[in-house]
DNA sequence: TCTGGGGTCCTAGGACCC
DNA sequence: TCTGGGGTCCTAGGACCC
């Protein structure tokens, strides 16, 4: 029903740089133009643990796809380049779009180096408008920084996130408010935001293939299958999302570093060595923002890939490097043993923040 | 095929307080 | 002597996002 609904119709874009680390490698490097191009983990002619972070879409053709393990890329393509990425220089680059796209409007959230939402309501009177005014985005952005983007416009944030994923590479697809449903009914029940893989799993094993499957399905069965989540998945089927784009970031709840071995091992010296330089990164970053911290979490994961985590409450905000590491060493102590199974990975996280501004930290 | 590293949010049980 | 219900914090695990 159309005209039923008092409040003001929002308009909403997703901004999505194309590949974009591998992309940037591509516009610094010109010897790579053509050449497949994979970001991520050091292949190691095929030995190597990590996995694909980006790649551009040469190296798609053979199949490797981000978050891919990078041997099975390298088996795929040994040809391709390997790049294990300047993240320094994303940064700059992803500041220099932020500050282009956040003059679009003042209703502006990042999402992760590479992604933003513009609430342009306020901006435009019309979809026509809109359609404009990301076509100035993305010539803007080509123009600058020589990378092109998709775009998503729709009602909300939901809806305008997985319109800039439908069509890529420099893609824009317009969702208008009536079209939200039969846009979404026919995708995948995958493609839907939060619903991931072991969701997908579920939801498919209930006889729910797509996203218009998940909408007409009966909610109380969802609830009780998934308790709140289970409402949620429901409405976001329908394309209802209310949630605001953001005018800031938000206050940051947790902060950590992790490694993974380049061999599994149980060789404690050399655990609790990691362990210390892990300690010391995160105390750095504490420092340097202003931070104190009141919880300290440390995780592993064997061999097996077996994961666990453990944390503990301090009584006190601290900053201090020395009650990071105590704190460290006690809880890998109390969990893992010399001689048991081999870890692949050591992680340290603290949260519980609290910034103290302008107060000197020890 | 063999699975990174940075995060956020949710659940669920238990402790503890009023 | 036996009993309640709400609220908050802590801990561990899991799913999901980029």
């Amino acid at each position: 029903m159309k005209g039923s609904c008092s409040e003001k119709q929002r308009i909403v874009l997703h901004v999505d740089m194309d590949h974009f680390f591998s992309a940037v490698e591509e516009r610094e490097h010109p010897e790579f133009k053509g050449k497949p191009v994979v970001v991520g983990a050091d292949p190691q002619k095929g030995g190597g643990r990590g996995v694909v972070k980006t790649c551009n879409y040469e190296a798609r053709e053979f199949g490797i796809h981000s978050g891919m393990p990078i041997s099975s890329a390298w088996r795929l393509c040994p040809k391709a380049v390997y790049v294990r990425g300047n993240y320094r220089l994303y940064k700059e680059v992803s500041n220099r779009i932020m500050t282009i796209l956040g003059k679009y409007s003042g209703k502006f959230q990042r999402w992760g180096l590479d992604e933003a939402f513009l609430d342009v309501s306020s901006d435009v009177q019309n979809l026509e408008e809109a359609v404009e005014l990301a076509a100035r985005i993305k010539h803007e952005l080509l123009w600058n920084e020589r990378l092109t983007c998709s775009i998503g416009i729709a009602p909300n944030k939901l809806v305008a996130k997985i319109a800039s994923d439908y069509k890529k590479p420099d893609g824009l697809t317009v969702v208008s408010e009536d079209s939200v449903e039969r846009f979404l009914a026919p995708l995948p029940v995958q493609r839907m935001l939060w619903i991931g893989e072991k969701t997908g799993r579920k939801l498919n094993a209930m006889g729910i293939k797509t996203i218009g499957d998940l909408a007409s399905f009966d909610v109380q069965v969802l609830i009780q299958r998934f308790g709140v989540m289970g409402l949620r998945y429901h409405k976001y089927a329908r394309g209802i999302h209310k949630a605001e784009v953001g005018r800031t970031g938000g206050t940051r709840k947790s902060l950590g570093h992790e490694s993974t071995f380049s061999t599994d091992t149980d060789d404690c010296e050399f655990i609790f060595q990691r362990l210390n330089d892990l300690c010391q990164g995160i105390h750095e970053r504490v420092v340097r923002h202003k931070l104190l911290f009141k919880t300290v979490t440390v995780k592993i994961r064997f061999q097996n890939f077996e994961t666990h985590t453990y944390g503990k409450t301090l009584p006190l905000l601290t900053s201090r490097l020395q009650d990071l590491q105590k704190a460290t060493q006690k809880l890998v102590q109390d969990h893992f043993a010399e001689g048991n199974k081999k870890l692949r990975l050591v992680g340290v996280r603290v949260s519980n923040l609290k910034f103290v501004g302008e107060q000197e930290t020890l």
